[in-house]
DNA sequence: TATTGTTATACTCTATAACTATA
DNA sequence: TATAGTTATAGAGTATAACAATA
């Protein structure tokens, strides 16, 4: 018996198919990062910080990290001088996470690694079948509450 | 600034919402299993037992799972007494996994449990969306070593 | 010497609780 | 009293190394 005799009852399994491959993107999206000596939610983070001023307790929220990851996180972009913490003024309780020069700048770089990544991890379909996988994908993701309260589903 | 506010330059990605669904659908599988007291991959070594007799070892390939983990999903399979755990004839220092009757009916209502769980995972999409679903990520899944190999691909 | 299963151990991740400073 | 950030700690999950039995 060899591993390609093996039958897998699984593999007919939207969900399985879908678990495995969005393990295997996330691996791709850390492989990619992993010359700028980022993970990819520093990455995230840089991203949400762009353009727009944000607490940590908001990043928390907008990303799903719990705060005390987050403090680690923005620890680590401060170290690297990719951002600054600010007491806010408005409430003094808050740190106000703001994006440096250098941070912008290795933010290019890393959404221009991801998406070369993400681009040889769709090598297999054409551009037409990546179009329809994303539109997909995006309409099963943006009701959340399908996935997470099902008892929300009766409202519409 | 609400959550509602942020903007996520990432949720164009579709390997980022690719992470995310995988994350999901796995988290939905396990919820779904709760009532059987069981993961998903204990599942998922009942499905590869059933039909077919493997050593841990042949799990372990087939699942991708290491062999410390094995010896635990496999020890916890038998004490609830759906595998059986046997040295195998042919190569003693093998252990040959078996399906119980109680593994087998157990496998049963675990794969239906699944099943509706992906039903409600997928409810978003219509059914010829699904499949069309399906196919894509099944076509992005078979060639493996495009994604974690690439030194393989020249060779097919 | 290599392989299978096992155990023990270490390491990473995440979750929880407690503490501070502000509100 | 509640919230934002921080720190310390515990738990789960996974990876590594060593060991016994067998090839």
């Amino acid at each position: 018996m060899t591993a390609e005799d093996t039958v897998d009852r699984m593999d007919d399994h939207t969900g399985f198919v879908l678990v495995k491959l969005g393990q295997a993107a996330a691996e791709q999206a850390e492989r990619a990062l992993a010359p700028l000596e980022l993970r990819a939610r520093h990455v995230r983070v840089l991203g949400f910080i762009h353009g727009q001023t944000l607490s940590q307790q908001d990043l928390c929220q907008a990303t799903g990290m719990d705060r005390t990851t987050m403090v680690a996180v923005v620890d680590d972009l401060e170290r690297l001088g990719y951002a600054r913490r600010e007491r806010s003024a408005a409430d003094r309780r808050k740190h106000v996470i703001t994006l440096t020069e250098p941070g912008a700048a290795v933010y290019e770089d890393a959404a221009g690694l991801l998406l070369k990544a993400q681009d040889a991890f769709l090598t297999p379909l054409s551009g037409a079948e990546r179009e329809q996988l994303h539109t997909l994908l995006t309409r099963l993701s943006s009701p959340e509450y399908a996935v997470c309260a099902p008892e929300d589903v009766s409202g519409r």
